[in-house]
DNA sequence: TCTGGGGTCCTCAACCCA
DNA sequence: TCTGTGGGTTGAGGACCC
């Protein structure tokens, strides 16, 4: 391990609910839940005013429901979380080449490679200023946790949240580690965490007395072995700014179970072309074709096969599901289907046959299903999800789902407060403005209609990227209108 | 009205092959 | 030729992460 705590992890706070509070000046200090809003939903983030309710990530959305009714509840708006990211991601490879983002809102930096730290000192006046330039590039709040080691650094910046920082000098490690539960380690989920406890194993001082041999016999040699490691504050692992992807895929829970063979097929295949559209975007090609399938009672099956070379052809991909399909007993129903592509090649490998067929199917499809193609440019995929979850709710919530960007002809820029029975309710503000009025339309008035999100924060820097007769007017527009 | 979506990595069993 | 062994590949499932 290195001597000095130079290895940074940045943790955005609360990202998705703390985006859209400062997107929308009415939900500032309120609880916000972002998540999926149908009926199987679950929380992809709450904000932390209602985490004070009990509400956390991964909960389902009926139980967040039940503890903090008076939530504002959106759906997520990836488009805007990935504008965000970028932003801070750009921030993160000021500092360093060694930059490894582990999610969109979460990234490891390795400040001694990029020389602007080798000591605590310079690590944490560098740690400050990124929260500084992350709060005045996107107007939101980070928290950084600086160490030795990925490990202790994610640790870190656990313990710095909310809007802090926090640095574990080299030296005291142990000390820190050791009465913490196992659960703080990287890898230890509920199952594992059980596993040990019935071991008599609750704190990582335990695990370092426990011993690597009775660790390995538990857990395995790759598992127990690193566990063992970690919990002796030992952890080699390199900042590793690029990684290749393994595998793409697509699924879909179905808001009521599918019974009908049929329907089933057919959202396969629906599937298969999804994930063969995601594949191609990312340049790619694959050899095993992965199905999954959950049933009603939430048993999940997998079925794979490998093929004689990599494919993109949407044709193969279907085919392949559809036969992989055929193994699997579906009578009780379904509620999740999906489908993937593993064994990732290089695009250019593919045969320039293989390559046309592709082509000329995809073409088709294209012209068949009009929404196919819509997918994949245009609104941002956040949108695009919620629109996707909100199919079989019918056309009313399809168009208005609640925390999506609007534009109403005379009253300008706002977002979707609440929509049914023919209704949609929109707060009109902007991320500069006051707290906006509310006003309820008709659900297909034709002066409302869906906007792109607006920048959080005014980019003084990016002003002259784009003339100002572009950028200008959108906001202004948007708070002229805005009712006092 | 319980339990998303997109990934990664590991383990184990079966099988083929040298 | 029989038996054993060990490695690689494939397929299925589980755990974990954000």
């Amino acid at each position: 391990m290195r001597s000095a705590p130079t290895i940074l992890h940045l943790d955005m706070d609360a990202f998705y609910a703390s985006a859209e509070q400062a997107a929308k000046p009415s939900l500032r200090g309120k609880a916000v839940v972002v998540g999926g809003l149908g009926p199987r939903g679950v929380v992809a983030t709450a904000s932390y005013e209602a985490r004070r309710f009990g509400v956390h990530s991964a909960m389902p959305m009926g139980q967040a429901r039940r503890l903090a009714p008076n939530a504002a509840y959106l759906v997520p708006r990836f488009g805007l979380y990935r504008e965000i990211s970028e932003q801070v991601m750009g921030l993160l490879r000021e500092l360093s080449p060694l930059v490894e983002p582990l999610s969109l809102d979460e990234a490891f930096v390795d400040l001694e490679a990029g020389g602007v730290a080798d000591d605590e000192a310079s690590a944490r006046a560098v740690g400050e200023r990124l929260r500084a330039d992350i709060k005045a590039v996107t107007g939101l709040t980070a928290s950084v946790g600086l160490a030795a080691s990925k490990m202790l650094a994610k640790i870190a910046s656990e313990e710095a949240k909310p809007d802090g920082l926090r640095l574990i000098a080299p030296g005291t490690e142990r000390a820190l580690l050791g009465p913490m539960s196992v659960r703080t380690l990287p890898g230890v989920g509920p199952a594992t965490g059980d596993h040990l406890r019935r071991a008599g194993i609750t704190t990582v001082e335990e695990i370092a007395e426990a011993g690597e041999d009775e660790l390995v016999r538990l857990l395995g040699k790759a598992h127990g072995g690193s566990l063992y490691a970690m919990a002796l504050a030992r952890d080699e692992r390199p900042v590793v700014a690029e990684r290749d992807t393994k595998s793409v895929s697509v699924e879909d829970t179905y808001d009521v179970d599918i019974h009908d063979r049929v329907r089933v097929r057919g959202e396969v295949a629906r599937l298969a072309d999804r994930c063969v559209q995601r594949l191609r975007a990312a340049g790619h090609s694959g050899r095993t074709i992965v199905l999954k399938v959950r049933r009603f009672d939430f048993s999940t099956l997998t079925r794979s096969e490998t093929l004689r070379g990599p494919t993109d052809d949407p044709g193969v991909v279907r085919e392949a599901a559809a036969r992989l399909l055929e193994s699997v007993d579906t009578t009780g129903g379904v509620r999740l289907l999906g489908v993937g592509v593993t064994g990732l090649a290089d695009y250019t490998q593919e045969d320039l046959f293989a390559q046309a067929a592709a082509d000329a199917e995809v073409s088709r499809e294209g012209q068949a299903e009009p929404d196919a193609g819509g997918e994949a440019e245009g609104a941002s995929a956040g949108e695009l999800e919620a629109v996707g979850a909100e199919e079989t709710a019918g056309p009313v919530e399809r168009r208005w789902a609640a925390g999506l960007d609007v534009r109403h002809a005379e009253y300008g820029h706002g977002w979707v407060q609440g929509s049914g029975l023919g209704r949609v309710t929109v707060r009109f503000e902007t991320p500069g403005s006051e707290p906006g009025r509310v006003r309820t339309f008709r659900t297909d008035d034709p002066l409302l209609e869906p906007a792109e999100p607006l920048p959080l924060v005014e980019r003084p820097g990016r002003a002259g990227d784009l003339p100002p007769e572009v950028e200008a007017p959108s906001r202004v527009e948007g708070e002229e209108v805005v009712p006092g």
